[in-house]
DNA sequence: TATCCAAGGTAAGTT
DNA sequence: AACTTACCTTGGATA
């Protein structure tokens, strides 16, 4: 919003050839709404399409407040990008030092949600010591607002899978079949559009070690890519109605279709039942249990808080997931 | 070194 | 509608 661009340069032209023209930059965290935390954000299990040149992408779940470099390749978004914008950020002093194929700060705006009011997000959630302590653990953490197909895909491929092979597969999935970029010298390549993906056959996908997900990601991308159906098109319905819209796509149950309403559709009051939460459910709120995901979903929406439930949920799995007592 | 187990679930088949 | 079971693969735990 009013956060400037900051100093600028043009491209340095010292890359390797094929490199697009480098600007680079610093957007100045005291002018968002609120604190932010980088690794918090792109490293605690919500999106899967960024990684750390120095190859630690969700090595460690606890780790926070670093000042490493992350990357992604930024596809067309309406009204914000109007083709692949390559970019790389980092939080150091207060600021966000990037570098990008073009201005990235609408993007990231965007990406990383940096106009949600965290105080009220906070304030939203029941008066229990548990959020407290996620939330001061993970001060600063927004949710991901990833683009609607990768992050359907990303989800699909979350089933029985460890948050590490998860960014592991996108990753793989990215430099196979995705829109090689040159960037400072390197190829980074885009994650694959719905036809990209869909041209290719369930073996070439089991091959990246997709497991029995391999199906269900090419028959996703089929459905995309032959105009059948779109993510998409679970923007403006009701919530649960949205969800139940999103099971449509092959490989898509309640859970994952939670995770692509809250992390790339804005749904903040989705709430994923996936394992970390029922654990809590049955340690914390054993009452919220109503047998099915439909209703107990409900009930631990309402006990989250309501509006901002999926929020909460987030810094809840968090918290759990690094080790957090319960 | 070998074996076992569970990982941010879903689809298909039974009862 | 509720309950079972199979499903790829692999890193980490256990023997």
């Amino acid at each position: 919003m009013t956060a400037e661009p900051g100093a600028r340069s043009d491209s340095d032209g010292t890359g390797a050839d094929g490199d697009e023209a480098l600007e680079t930059g610093a957007l100045d965290l005291s002018e968002i709404r609120g604190p932010f935390d980088l690794q918090s954000t792109l490293e605690s299990g919500q999106s899967y399409l960024w990684d750390r040149p120095d190859g630690r992408m969700y090595e460690s779940i606890d780790a926070h407040g670093g000042d490493a470099w992350y990357r992604t390749v930024v596809p067309p978004i309406d009204g914000v990008t109007d083709e692949d914008l390559v970019v790389r950020v980092r939080q150091r002093d207060g600021a966000l030092e990037w570098a990008a194929t073009g201005d990235p700060v609408p993007a990231l705006e965007h990406l990383l949600r940096l106009d949600d009011d965290l105080a009220a997000i906070y304030a939203s959630a029941p008066d229990d010591d548990i959020f407290a302590r996620a939330f001061d653990d993970y001060r600063g953490m927004r949710l991901v607002r990833d683009p609607p197909f990768p992050c359907l895909v990303s989800f699909i491929c979350s089933a029985q899978m460890r948050v590490s092979r998860i960014h592991g597969m996108q990753m793989a999935l990215s430099e196979a079949f995705g829109t090689p970029h040159g960037f400072a010298g390197e190829s980074i390549s885009a994650f694959p559009t719905p036809e990209q993906l869909a041209a290719r056959g369930e073996d070439d996908l089991r091959e990246l070690k997709l497991g029995y997900r391999a199906p269900y990601v090419q028959q996703t991308a089929e459905m995309i890519a032959d105009g059948e159906a779109n993510p998409t098109e679970a923007v403006g319905l009701s919530y649960e109605d949205a969800r139940e819209s999103l099971t449509r796509f092959v490989g898509v149950g309640d859970k994952v279709a939670d995770c692509v309403l809250l992390f790339s559709l804005g749904y903040l009051e989705a709430v994923p039942l996936d394992t970390w939460i029922r654990g809590a459910i049955a340690d914390h709120f054993p009452e919220c249990d109503r047998g099915n995901y439909t209703e107990t979903s409900r009930a631990l929406r309402e006990r989250l808080g309501g509006e901002y439930a999926g929020y909460v949920q987030t810094y809840l799995f968090h918290y759990l997931r690094a080790g957090g007592e319960a």
